[in-house]
DNA sequence: ATCTATTTTTAGATTTGTCTAAATTTAATT
DNA sequence: AATTAAATTTAGACAAATCTAAAAATAGAT
């Protein structure tokens, strides 16, 4: 398994190849910054591997050997994010980059050792689950802050987008996982949001209420 | 700066090319296990990057950038080693072919962190000497085993070879870095030794004796 | 149902790193 | 100094991953 088909794989799944769903090879191509030329060619060779179902001029979608790699892959990526946060003192807007090259390294023991280092996780500090070694999932229960009621409460919990600008500008305001929110008041007019976080009251806007996930209180 | 550019200078630097000594491009392609004509090829564009000297049929020798640049990867991989061992107890016999891989990871302050969370050692798990940031090696002045005189007393501190045999070997005899030692006879017939080790009386043989560092007590 | 715009694939080229086989240079021996 | 053996390089090929440009298929609009 190379580098390349890695990412390929790891590509599909976040586009949602995951669920026996078609994804385009223009869509794949957009979101790795390649051609779409370039993706048919993979297309083939992982369907030859038997790591997606490709059906010319329909796209590809994960088999279910495919998933279990993608989601090894997504797996080590995460929890070095989380070492490198808790051990090595990256902030969450630094961490993505390098996870994305140690995610190839290749040792079972490795990564076990590293998720016994960091107690097991199961979030990263992004607030994305990390998949358990057999492939599963954790869900929980989130919501947009976009999509919370009037007067609910909840804890933050993740970002929708882990971009280097939103997490610096998250840190800016004192937007932290963990922070518990209450929704105060919602503006028609432009979908603004007033909230109380951590007893302060703070104004929010859209584009940012809808890029951050909450768990409701019950 | 390609995985493969980077093992390359390495090899060179390993092969005695760090002091202006022209190493040979057969030597290069034994010590990788490659071909003669692949090593040419890569002499050829290191030398173009400036990290090599490279004379038609004279071989190659590093340039200052290239050592500096080897030097920076060898250090990578020897405290990846010691944080495999440390960290995550990998045994001594375990560590190289990960340190493989993960020496090639490109983020200064991952090293950096990594070489902080190890309390900035000074030797990897086979005793060899870690360069600093700036490229400087920390000599030490160490004999092999077998050119100790008879009577002399030291302390184990490296080994020559580090295969995969010779360190489970060396587990196996109760043999670590750290004991002392005692060199009690030398039998002239086969060049074998008997020492006392950590109080113990023992014989070793001139194979062993002659990939085994001691640091001689004054 | 046909036409058109868009998407997708094919064909052929490119780059990197490698190889084999042949040619060349160097070193060793007489 | 000539000859031979060994080391080294060159030339040409290949696989992986990519690209461009042209061709083919699909989907949407009328």
């Amino acid at each position: 398994m190379t580098r390349s088909e890695e990412n390929y794989l790891k590509t599909i799944f976040h586009l949602g190849g995951g669920d026996s769903k078609s994804i385009s090879t223009n869509a794949i191509a957009e979101q790795m910054e390649t051609k779409p030329s370039s993706v048919t060619d993979m297309a083939k060779k992982l369907s030859d591997k038997g790591l997606v179902d490709y059906v010319r001029y329909q796209g590809v979608s994960l088999t279910d050997v495919g998933v279990k790699t993608a989601l090894s892959i997504i797996r080590k990526h995460r929890l070095w994010e989380v070492f490198l946060v808790k051990k090595l003192d990256f902030t969450w807007d630094e961490v993505h980059e390098v996870a994305e090259q140690l995610e190839h390294i290749k040792s079972e023991k490795l990564i076990d050792k590293i998720d016994e280092l960091l107690d097991f996780p199961k979030y990263d500090p992004h607030g994305d689950p990390i998949p358990t070694k057999d492939g599963k999932f954790q869900e929980r229960d989130e919501k947009l802050l976009s999509e919370m009621p009037i007067n609910s409460q909840g804890v933050c919990v993740g970002v929708k987008d882990s971009s280097v600008p939103f997490l610096k500008f998250l840190d800016k305001n004192n937007i932290a996982l963990g922070n518990t929110i209450k929704i105060l008041d919602k503006e028609d007019f432009d979908n603004s949001l007033r909230i109380q976080m951590n007893g302060k009251e703070m104004r929010i806007s859209h584009q940012i209420a809808t890029n951050l996930y909450v768990k409701k209180n019950p």
